[in-house]
DNA sequence: TGTACATCAGTGAACGCGCGTTCACTGATGTAC
DNA sequence: TGTACATCAGTGAACGCGCGTTCACTGATGTAC
């Protein structure tokens, strides 16, 4: 879903593509389409540039047709947000269930969560701490995040591959950690990372040992929103 | 625009404050005064409040007489950047070589980045993230921070009471999740924190043992900015 | 079967607004002679 | 000492722009009778 976007990078129309009227009955099909527009036009600016002008201009349509579909431009930067969300936690979700052992499962998911931002810096960057969300809602949407984390802290535990004594609070400095490097990253392309700092930072705070052999760096084929640098490369041993 | 504030939130009056002008040869004056007005917007609303015309009224001048001390828009929230690095960097400095010895003065570093990022969260939010720069010249800003960090934690493996084998990587990691952590708070305010993840974070990542006694809260006298939560204590045991 | 009609999907023009920036200017003040 | 003048510090009006949103509308399409 993400990734599918109308226009390849670089050449956005200013003037608006035809776009086939949906059919009687079909017209909900229109606010996918927007969302998508609106993702496209966050991946390859930033948060000022998705105007309801502009998405209507990227989606092909006149502006005045959004109205039906959202009740005025901040909902849908929301909508926008919210899908990330569930794109991210799916994606964790995933790479924790398709793991080996709990173990694999936890590093399978901190890889994964940097594979997503490093894909998706700039829809990163919003997706925390871009909005002023009057209801704080999007705290909540966050907080599923952790959840899974400490799931898979859990499992080690069980597993007797972790010593820690509180996987909860231990998730979400793990959490924090992988958030501090992927907002940096996301936002400074230049910076001069250590090399293996993923190992640096996910073995002290989920107190375990790395394991032995590279995980399958989930999400390392995920092409990169825009630009040429920053690409996330999960082959740092562990 | 019914979400663009007419007035921010509280007492900033729309109408223009008169403001004395400077004597001859006293023009300069007025940059600084631009500056603070600017860093009072931004830190009472957020990126977008910032307007060259906003910062004129909070400033009680006419819009085109900062044209003299900035060339643009951009130049001021560059401006307003740059000092709150240099004083981040100077409260960190200050905290390291204030301490007894060197594991008290990372510690008292650690929590001068938290109360600083407490004490101006839409500032620090700005700080790490809120604007592309063309010539990234930001980056290398930030970078003074995990340098000051390495040389605390150098002296505490001098000092024997840290393991680490590569200062540098290990203060970046440490940087890294406080930036995780700081980043997090200035953004979610409602987000449930476990109680004292600042040891969770600090003691395995700088691999030493928490100091005996609390260090002193440093900065935990700041005022936070404005609303009523989010105010950075440092009264959690380490 | 035809046909009237309700509904759907979407449009074009217009509104008022605040914005960044430019321009020609004004009045006070220091200085050279 | 007076005075002409250059410079400084800052102003008021105006510009063109893109924005979010509202309004009255249009034409296609499905449906009831």
């Amino acid at each position: 879903m993400p990734d599918a976007m109308g226009t390849p990078a670089g050449t956005a129309p200013s003037r608006r593509a035809t776009r086939p009227r949906n059919r009687r009955g079909e017209g909900a099909h229109l606010r996918a389409d927007i969302l998508s527009a609106a993702t496209g036009l966050l991946d390859r600016g930033d948060e000022r540039t998705v105007t309801l002008r502009a998405v209507a201009r990227a989606a092909g349509i006149a502006a005045p047709s959004i109205y039906p579909h959202f009740p005025n431009r901040p909902a849908i930067m929301l909508a926008v947000v919210r899908e990330a969300f569930a794109d991210l936690s799916g994606r964790l979700e995933v790479a924790v269930d398709d793991a080996d052992d709990a173990e694999r499962g936890l590093y399978a998911a901190c890889h994964a969560y940097l594979g997503f931002a490093a894909a998706h810096p700039v829809r990163y960057r919003v997706m925390f701490g871009g909005l002023r969300d009057p209801d704080d809602g999007l705290a909540r949407l966050g907080a599923e995040i952790p959840r899974i984390l400490a799931g898979a802290l859990t499992g080690c535990v069980t597993a007797g591959r972790s010593t820690s004594t509180d996987p909860y609070d231990d998730a979400v400095a793990l959490w924090l950690s992988l958030h501090g490097l992927a907002h940096q990253r996301a936002v400074s392309l230049a910076f001069p990372w250590p090399a293996s700092f993923v190992r640096s930072l996910v073995a002290p705070l989920s107190r375990t040992a790395p394991p032995q052999d590279s995980p399958q760096p989930m999400l390392t084929t995920l092409a990169h929103d825009g630009g040429p640098a920053g690409t996330y490369s999960g082959s740092h041993s562990v």
